[in-house]
DNA sequence: ATTTGACCTTGACGTTGCGTCAACGTTTGT
DNA sequence: ACAAACGTTGACGCAACGTCAAGGTCAAAT
């Protein structure tokens, strides 16, 4: 047989086989005189088999090990592995898949939204127009599509008193206010007076989740100084209420 | 924020980060005086809904088009498409996982077997120690590893009378036959008379499969000329009874 | 006798989504 | 003053082949 012919055999490409050369998990078989590769029936064998192993979805270096071992201990041991790991992939899929449905039902609903469902609804409620408002949008968007599922869900419930029709329009002044003291010095009356109003407002649950946050992270650079202090003054509040 | 804090807050790696601009993903961001990358927050946001997305399994030039499409439709086809891929998987692994449980239960059982476990009783049946039977045997391993499962239990249910107890000795006969006539010239007169024997000893439905063959396929120049002389004239006398 | 077409040869680059040096400059902490 | 931890660009590596490129070989059709 040719290369061709065996590759035919066998359901694969004549590239197929010469890689397989090359990686040594095929036997270099005799040559003709012109130089032609001249398969026997085993070749064909050896061929199928690790066709068999590599549809499996076993690489090609594994492959080699159970074929070099000879003994069935490694084809065992490989198998069980593969069988574990496919084990995970198929509850990975099946984890696409259910967030796959829930963006789709999402974009029949809103096209354009970024966002999950509950927390599009949220933003929705929250005030807009000011420079601020729409810094805090990005932040919310960010904090919705970096979380898992399930925070998510809480974490839009938490934000859901502050886009209430009776809570927007002090959410809408304390918004207008941040504006103002842009380019204010951080040492401002009214920062200190917008922090005492913002620890009022917020929810407890979500003053409790900012604890944590560094008052020196990076993406807060992009308030101003007056507006940095607001949030230093907000959360040393909220750690004294907590304490 | 500089790189490495942008792709913390993300979850992802400064490498993943630079590779996305790389590939026009992600706007290159301002440089500071220094030449660092200055990001902002919309940054993060782009960023981590670049993420979400290779997460449910797009390619980055998916995300690419999803993202440059702006509008939901284009969205809409490939989270669909998506979809039937990902069913498509499922169906896959649930596929090898079966051949999987199936491999290895028979590698339990029989550790050095290479062939299914049906191929596998058949074969031990088979008389071996000839050359032709060995050849035989590799010839029925590869027909054994090529096909599907369905087509391989059939097949192994086929050859099943010519391993039982009482035919065995006949078929090591004619083994025996075909290793005599290995030298002889095409048209010695035991080749006639082999080719009728086994006309008579092969099961029908075996001979039927055979029809399809051609004589001159590559895998037969093993056989020796007069070998090969004996299936040709088995193929005119099956085509000939089944006309 | 030649030409076409189907095969074969080796070699090398392209694909995907980054990981991982290398070789270098900047900033920060002790 | 020096080390550690950041940043920069550039380039190679990975898996399993697909796909040219630039030929050589062989049988059949012209």
């Amino acid at each position: 047989m040719r290369i061709g012919e065996l590759a035919a055999l066998v359901g694969v490409s004549t590239r197929t086989v010469r890689h397989y050369h090359h990686l040594g998990l095929l036997p270099e078989p005799e040559r003709r005189a012109n130089g032609y590769r001249e398969y026997r029936l085993r070749d064909a064998v050896v061929l199928a088999r690790v066709r068999r192993l590599t549809e499996l979805g076993l690489s090609l270096d594994e492959v080699k090990d159970v074929l070099a071992d000879e003994q069935g201990r490694e084809l065992r041991e490989v198998l069980a592995e593969l069988d574990a790991d496919l084990a995970r992939q198929q509850k990975a899929i099946e984890a696409r898949r259910a967030r796959l449905a829930e963006l789709l039902a999402e974009a029949e609903l809103h096209p354009d939204s970024a966002v999950s469902p509950h927390m599009a609804e949220v933003l929705r409620g929250l005030p807009r127009g000011s420079r601020f408002a729409e810094f805090d949008q990005e932040l919310l968007a960010l904090v919705d599509t970096a979380a898992g599922p399930a925070e998510r869900a809480r974490f839009a419930e938490m934000l859901r008193p502050l886009a209430e029709p009776e809570a927007r329009g002090r959410s809408a002044e304390i918004y207008a206010r941040l504006d103002e003291i842009a380019d204010a010095p951080p040492d401002d009356p009214r920062v200190a007076a917008l922090a005492e109003e913002l620890a009022d407002h917020l929810p407890e649950e979500l003053a409790a989740l900012m604890v944590e946050q560094n008052a020196d992270a990076g993406w807060m650079q992009e308030m101003s100084p007056a507006q940095r202090e607001v949030f230093r003054l907000l959360l040393s509040i909220v750690r004294e209420r907590t304490c």
